[in-house]
DNA sequence: AATATTCATCGTAATTTTACGATGAATATG
DNA sequence: CATATTCATCGTAAAATTACGATGAATATT
């Protein structure tokens, strides 16, 4: 009966890939993968797994929805790894999220 | 056997309110009604109904999620309704997107 | 060659999200 | 008072998300 199928067609490209940009951020998992990244300028899975209260394939798992999403670069090299910012699409993800912001701050309603 | 259960204490306070944010942000439907609740300058519900390809009770819930997370303000008053951009906390909202933003684009992995 | 390290993937399960129609509550209109 | 309008809520169902342990693949180390 299709439901819970969102039909994604109807929505303009804009709003679908901000959509997609927030869904990325959407769990403090990820929010804390980011911050550990840079912080701790290390980009081991490992690393990444031992400071927060999630399994290696769990950590593994929010780490390829953020590669997917393009927020993060990883390349795997045998044993070691990368795992980084990717400085350009974060970029963009930066500017559609501060223009959204700031259209929704400058054209407010009059109603209330 | 507490499995899809999110150990949500072991996050900060601010990663937490961060992916909240982003949650309510996670899908082009939501988007699509914050950008017309300013374009059309109407915060009615059925109006809102009118322009996605959704039903009203799902509309309402959407609505009802963006409220939820704060970022916008809705009062029922009998027949006519009045949702808008709740100026203070989208604020907040936009001011920790852009801190983190900003965090990771100045701090960047050396590794990659 | 055998072992260790590192991450992805598979299978599985619980929870959450998304969605709809039907119904209800509350106010406005005739 | 009867009817229309407007939104929320309930019940239900499908899909997606989150999570784990076990296993696998690929490289490095001994």
């Amino acid at each position: 009966m299709n439901m819970g199928a969102s039909k994604t067609s109807e929505y303009t490209e804009k709003e679908i890939a901000l959509a997609n940009y927030a869904k990325a951020l959407s769990h403090p998992a990820r929010i804390a993968i980011l911050n550990l990244l840079v912080k701790k300028q290390a980009c081991i899975c490992g690393d990444i797994v031992d400071e927060l209260p999630l399994s290696q394939s769990t950590v593994s798992q929010h780490l390829i929805k953020l590669k997917e999403a393009g927020l993060i670069k990883g390349d795997i090299d045998g044993a070691s790894v990368c795992y980084c910012i990717d400085e350009k699409e974060w970029k963009k993800a930066m500017s559609q999220m501060g223009e959204l912001f700031q259209t929704l701050l400058t054209n407010k309603s009059k109603c209330c």
